[in-house]
DNA sequence: TTGCTCCTCACGTCACGTGAGGTGGC
DNA sequence: TTGCTCCTCACGTCACGTGAGGTGGC
């Protein structure tokens, strides 16, 4: 019971060791639960976790490299089986070329999603500029709803028909609300 | 048992009569599945759908508009949930002004938070774009990688430091493989 | 000793997918 | 009659969230 402790110095190491981190630090620093690093180690996206002697889970700086990695490939739109799928492909292919290959295949099929996706939210966000613009020009219409609401307003606003994101509000006969609220 | 039928047309209709659509119909047409449509009725998404006599529901074209509010919507990152509730605050405020300001207040979120949701995509397209650069520069490598995999790869190719989604492939030591696959 | 963090189940959530078992209409 | 679609349960999936009940270390 003597030289088996590992270095685990608290957040910033102040001397040559490197610094290593319980979970719970890790998950304040790159704002996930810990549920989901417990989650990530059972998928095997971070390699081998070590423990201390009470069986906690112990990381050291190198993970956060893996960690940034993940969270990119999420935010593109890749599920964690997907990634996990890469990760062995990568490592089944020992690290080598045939690997590499694969990685810039799907790096390049995920570029040209990514370019699509964005040029669609740039057109959602005009259907949002639009409704707006809409929407907005109804304010000096409000007194006029007194004696009836907006949905049956005949008022021209800026444009003459509505825009995508205001008809789908009125296109429906709504249920009528026969149940109680609960 | 004469005239209670509704008046389908199937498709596109031929004559003065507006076409009506059953469910697998519509589904194929907005491209979402009859699980998907079922579920926005049980979630008072879709307004009152009628039936025929034999129970199956039937959609008039009004509801187009509806679905492809909803759609835009949960493109833009709405949940169902949320959807529900923009849209019960708008009947419940009778379609008036008060429900108009509320789902203008909601709109100008959202648009700003699709900006920033843009910017970010980009970001990461140019991360991407990074990594296929650095990566493509590993073809030439490849007969060096002989001897060596391109883990251990020392040549500088285009850049000296790898970009982040190259550096989260090295940066941890893999679990050891000693279970065996299933 | 107290308070905080850690551990492992294990069930819940969201937006559907996917049968299971049965009925309707051309 | 056959084949297709429809119906209503009801359980499965994905990426976690959220306790439940217990242990570890300052």
């Amino acid at each position: 019971m003597v030289a088996k402790l590992l270095p685990i110095t608290k957040g910033v190491s102040s001397g040559q060791k490197k610094s290593t981190y319980r979970i719970g630090d890790l998950a304040k620093r790159i704002n996930k639960s810990t549920r989901a690093l417990r989650l990530y180690e059972e998928m095997n996206l971070l390699g081998s976790v070590t423990r201390n002697e009470g069986g906690q889970r112990i990381y050291d700086e190198e993970v956060f490299a893996r960690l940034t990695w993940i969270e990119k490939l999420q935010s593109l739109g890749f599920s964690l089986l997907q990634i996990q799928s890469v990760l062995s492909n990568w490592i089944g292919n020992e690290y080598g070329p045939a690997g590499m290959k694969e990685i810039r295949q799907i790096y390049r099929a995920k570029l040209e999603e990514t370019q699509l996706q964005i040029r669609q939210l740039e057109s959602l966000s005009e259907d949002l500029r639009e409704s707006l613009t809409y929407l907005e020009s109804c304010e000096v219409c409000d007194p006029c709803t007194l004696l009836g609401a907006c949905a049956e307003c005949a008022h021209p606003h800026s444009t003459s028909s509505k825009p995508a994101l205001v008809t789908g509000l009125y296109s429906v006969s709504e249920a009528k609300k026969t149940q109680t609220d609960n």
